[in-house]
DNA sequence: AATAAACCCAACCGCGCTCTC
DNA sequence: AGAGAGCGCGGTTGGGTTTAT
């Protein structure tokens, strides 16, 4: 047995509003608001439309002080690490913008921003591949290259986003430990200014996401919810940078600054993984097998990356490159 | 100029959560 | 306590518009 429908969907309009559907939606609630009851709404209107229709039309259009495009830069970048941090969680991140609904920062996320960053991942993987010394030398490597292409499209947008804007908040991040930088990274960091408010702003909102989930209620590993924080990224996709075999790069107990990398906030990291967080490889095991739904493809992922550790660090740090300039431009 | 492809965005859908009875 | 109603959210779709060929 199903869920009963909120309304008559056959006695329902549905599709584009009529200026005449707006004027009378937007004139009651202006008069006499919602009344706290959006499905009895367009009875008494004498809309023809479901409640959640009407309550959508207001939210996203109607309602007082909506802005519709022209989005700012910082605008771009508030989203940017958001998103980062806490995923797609975009009615979180729509309250901090005001007078934009979380579906238009949703629209201008899948339809505009991502595309931007991507693009220019893209062309300099482009760039990359094609450099002289880097042209594949066999099928494996050939194979290596499209694995790195995959994993740069979007797992990696949000490590480098993140690396950018929120490392200089997080004090166990890798990012604040020049120690293990490439060095090309620390040079790049001298001629750059950062943008310091920013920083706290993303930082304090991600941690508020944090500090509302009651991860301590569950104890055991939330993957879904984990998923969700990685936003729909493949575990494949996640596993790049958590790879216990990049010890080239990165020393054992340095993971945890990886992992913090990746995507979440510290508070959430912290969280999800109190008391694993010792430094050990084996406590990279959460990431395998173990309770963990992990598909053939993800495996196959997982070994590419683990192939990729010799360019790790240099594509570490193109991909910061490349993310300061995005959000520079 | 015609057509296809890509882009964009408003709106819909369904699920999970909260509240009320 | 639990069932049902309503709300809010994120994912997806449909179709109009723009751009490329």
């Amino acid at each position: 047995m199903g869920r009963a429908p909120c309304c008559d969907k056959a006695n329902v309009k549905k599709g584009p509003w009529s200026p005449e559907e707006d004027a009378k939606l937007k004139a009651y609630i202006e008069k006499y608001g919602t009344g706290g009851n959006w499905i009895a709404l367009p009875q008494k209107i004498g809309l023809k439309r479901c409640g959640k229709s009407c309550r959508l039309r207001w939210l996203n259009y109607l309602r007082p002080n909506i802005k519709h495009g022209g989005f700012t830069e910082e605008e771009d970048n508030i989203i940017c690490s958001l998103y980062i941090s806490i995923g797609s969680r975009w009615s979180i991140i729509a309250a901090q913008l005001p007078g934009r609904t979380d579906n238009d920062i949703k629209n201008y996320w899948n339809t505009r921003l991502k595309k931007k960053l991507l693009g220019r991942r893209k062309q300099a993987n482009a760039n990359r591949l094609s450099a002289p010394g880097q042209e594949p030398k066999d099928a494996s490597d050939e194979e290596n290259s499209c694995d790195l292409q995959n994993l740069s499209s979007s797992a990696l947008e949000r490590l480098q986003l993140h690396m950018h804007l929120q490392g200089l908040q997080n004090p166990l991040s890798f990012y604040n430990d020049p120690a293990i930088w490439p060095k090309k990274m620390i040079q790049t960091l001298h001629s750059q200014n950062q943008n310091n408010d920013l920083m706290h702003q993303i930082s304090s909102i991600t941690d508020q996401v944090a500090a509302e989930q009651d991860y301590n209620n569950s104890p055991l590993m939330k993957m879904d919810e984990i998923e969700n924080s990685i936003n729909g990224f493949s575990s494949s996709e996640s596993s790049f940078g958590l790879n216990p075999d990049q010890s080239d790069f990165l020393e054992p107990e340095q993971n945890t600054g990886i992992q913090l990398s990746s995507g979440f906030a510290q508070a959430e990291l912290d969280q999800y993984f109190p008391t694993e967080l010792d430094g050990s490889r084996d406590n990279l095991g959460w990431w395998s097998n173990d309770g963990f739904d992990v598909s053939s493809a993800s495996l196959n992922s997982w070994n590419s990356a683990a192939m990729l550790h010799d360019q790790t660090s240099e594509y570490m740090y193109q991909d910061y490159v490349m993310a300061s300039y995005n959000l520079h431009q």
